[in-house]
This record gives structure tokens, C-alpha cells and sequence, in this order.
DNA sequence: TCTGGGGTCCTAGGACCC
DNA sequence: TCTGGGGTCCTAGGACCC
């Protein structure tokens, strides 16, 4: 018996749930996403059901284009309380088998497995999570994170992958260094222009060079991504948000001070409701605005002491919009805080179980 | 492709202090 | 006083992920 990680990621989870919910779409291009009007400006897909994808469609694609593509597609509303109960049925079937279970989002889960066999195990769980929740989940099978998660994106559809320290090389090295996980366009870019395009040529480098270009921690980092390293452990314990946000994208740009001044304390106080709801004190409070064309620009605050207090949260970021020169239209206006993390040397309800 | 919303973590540079 | 070096805190931005 040894220690195993298994990644089970839901095939198409979003789309997937709203053909529960409308069988009659089954086999048609459906793509989801906004309020489901594909004529709404600045709405973009959530997901695309294969069929859809076979017209070129994909998440992030505007909905305008996307109806472009495929006049005949069926668009649908986001809904994200449905698919938070779906998921939560999934995770409470996972539980109930012998393993750890560390949730990764809504339609992802590593679990930790103590088994001889991983391949009948992971077996088991995808059939006992299709026949309890109708839904198609990919499992991989690796000795960390890292692996196992790779491994359930090669498993895609609906399949069981192994990708362990023994084949990593045999599987990953002339792969492109963007397949690894959290390495994306921008860094595999770089990593090419100094002469590094595959996993085995960034394994290979010279980890003081790459602390050169990237910097101390992720240098070194990208090369034990391509080493196939990664983080083994399963925490079970519920994640503890660091911060939290609400923005908002404008179909029709504000150009008026004390309108984008309206929208911004709504933001705020929205986010100060949620924060109390959740118990979190909040430290700093950050206003993000975009303007036209699409040009982002940040301004934060640390505040001078924790608080939940709405009417202090709304000041501290209308105050902070003052710094910024709102002459051009804006699309989107956001409010973001930090919140205080909870004392690790103190029991929380969290810990003590 | 005229480009959502909600997160996490890292880096660089400036301010300030000793 | 023309000028070192280190440490910490804060801010703005970037990259990645789902």
C-alpha cells in the first residue's frame, strides 16, 4: 500500500448540470454564460458544450461572437446557485469514500488515497459519481498535485490517467512548458525567447538563471514544475479566504464623476455586507477602474485598523477614487478588500472539530 | 474574439528607520 | 555632512487559475 493524490475534475461541469436540467438539449450547441442574451455587448461564454465547440466556440468568447459563429446555439443564463448545489452533492459522494478530500472549486477535488490499486479505486468513485449525480467527472492519478492534476486533463473525457514520477519524462518532456500548471502564455513566452520551449528544456536549466529573469521564488519554480515536483499534501480543513471582491462591467461606459461615485459606494457597501456575513475583519481596501479601451488601473488603502463597519469601508474607497483621473469613459468599476487571516496559534471553529 | 467575475501569489520600487 | 547598508512596510501591477 502507498500514498496516492487523485484529481477528479467534472467533464463540461457548468453545461453538464444545465442538460440535467433541460434534457431536450442534449447533443445541441449550448453555451452559457451572462443573463443568456448573446446580443448583450461585453458578455462572454462561462462554458460550451462540445457541440457548441465544434462551431469554434469557447469560454471567455463574447456571446456576440459567439452567436456569430453558430446562430442556431441555445444561450443560457448563468446560474451559480445551481451549479454550487450540484457540486456540493458531488463533494459529499466523494466524501464518503476512504480518502481525503481537498475541494478545488466547484467541479474539482484532489483526494489523498492510501490503496494498492488507484486505477479501480478512481474506477469506483467516477461510476458511483455518474450513478449519484448523473454527472462525468476525469480522475487523475499522480504522486503530487501537480501530477495527478495533468493527469485528469489527459484523461479528458470521462477517463482515468496515471502520471507519477516514473513516466513524467516519457510523458511530459516534449510537451510545450505552458502544458505544466501555472505556467501560462505570458511565462511560456519568455521562457522561449531564452531559449527554453519544452518541459524537459526548462527541467534542464540553470535554476540561478531563471532566478535572474523571474525572480527568486518563481524561477526556481518553473523548473520544479517541469521536474514534475509539486505539493503533496491534502489539507480537509475549509479553505479561509484572503481577500474578497465585487465588479462590475458597464454595457454603456460612465463618463459622469458622481454616477461612478454611486456605483463605487454600492460596491463597497456590498462587499462590507459580505465580509460581515462572513465574520472577516477587513485591513485594506483596494478600487479597481478600466477604462475604455481597456486600460486597468488599481489604487489601494491600508486601513488604520481592522473593520467591518460599512460606513468606513464605503469612505476609505471613495476617498481612494479621488486618486484616480476620471476624464475617460470607464467600462468597469470594482472594490476588492484584504481581510485578516485568523490567528494560526488560536483555535478556530475550523480547528477544533 | 472589442475582451466577465472572483480569486491567489509574487515582484519591484519607494518611504522610512536605524 | 553628498552619503553605506540592511530591514520592514506599503503600493501598483502582473501572471496565473477556475
Amino acid at each position: 500500500m502507498r500514498d496516492w493524490i487523485l484529481h477528479v475534475d467534472l467533464d463540461q461541469f457548468i453545461a453538464a448540470v444545465e442538460i440535467l436540467r433541460h434534457p431536450e438539449l442534449r447533443g445541441k450547441p449550448v453555451v452559457v454564460g451572462g443573463s443568456g442574451d448573446p446580443t448583450q455587448p461585453r458578455t462572454v461564454a462561462a462554458t460550451a458544450t462540445y457541440e457548441a465547440r465544434e462551431h469554434g466556440i469557447h469560454s471567455g468568447m463574447p456571446l456576440r461572437t459567439a452567436l456569430k459563429r453558430c446562430p442556431e446555439a441555445i444561450f443560457l443564463p448563468s446560474d451559480p446557485p445551481a451549479y454550487e448545489a450540484a457540486s456540493a452533492h458531488v463533494m459529499a459522494v466523494l466524501r464518503e469514500f476512504p480518502v481525503r478530500v481537498e475541494i478545488w472549486g466547484w467541479d474539482e477535488a484532489f483526494l489523498g488515497a492510501t490503496t494498492d490499486d488507484p486505477e479501480t479505486l478512481a474506477a469506483t468513485i467516477r461510476q458511483t459519481v455518474r450513478e449519484r449525480t448523473q454527472l462525468s467527472c476525469s480522475i487523475g492519478i499522480g504522486d503530487n498535485k501537480h501530477q495527478a492534476k495533468l493527469a485528469s486533463g489527459l484523461a479528458k473525457p470521462a477517463g482515468i490517467y496515471r502520471l507519477t514520477s516514473d513516466n513524467w519524462a516519457e510523458i511530459m518532456n516534449d510537451r510545450p512548458t505552458d502544458a505544466l500548471w501555472g505556467i501560462g502564455a505570458k511565462i511560456s513566452k519568455k521562457l522561449a525567447a531564452l531559449g527554453l520551449h519544452t518541459v524537459a528544456e526548462l527541467a534542464a536549466a540553470d535554476p540561478t538563471h531563471l532566478a535572474r529573469h523571474f525572480g527568486p521564488t518563481n524561477g526556481p519554480w518553473y523548473r520544479y514544475l517541469a521536474l514534475g515536483k509539486g505539493e503533496a499534501e491534502i489539507v480537509t480543513t475549509p479553505w479561509i479566504a484572503r481577500g474578497h471582491s465585487r465588479e462590475t462591467t458597464f454595457q454603456h461606459d460612465l463618463t459622469d464623476e458622481t454616477d461612478i461615485a454611486h456605483h463605487v459606494a454600492d460596491l463597497a457597501n456590498q462587499v462590507a455586507h459580505d465580509a460581515r456575513e462572513a465574520g472577516r475583519d477587513i485591513t485594506r481596501v483596494s478600487v479597481k477602474v478600466r477604462f475604455t479601451p481597456f486600460l486597468t488601473r488599481t489604487r489601494q488603502s491600508k486601513l488604520p485598523a481592522p473593520t467591518t463597519d460599512p460606513a468606513t469601508i464605503q469612505q476609505a474607497a471613495l476617498t481612494i477614487l479621488t486618486r484616480f483621473d476620471l476624464t475617460r469613459p470607464v467600462r468597469l468599476l470594482g472594490v476588492a478588500v484584504d481581510y485578516t487571516l485568523p490567528r494560526a496559534d488560536q483555535p478556530t471553529l475550523d480547528t477544533v472539530e
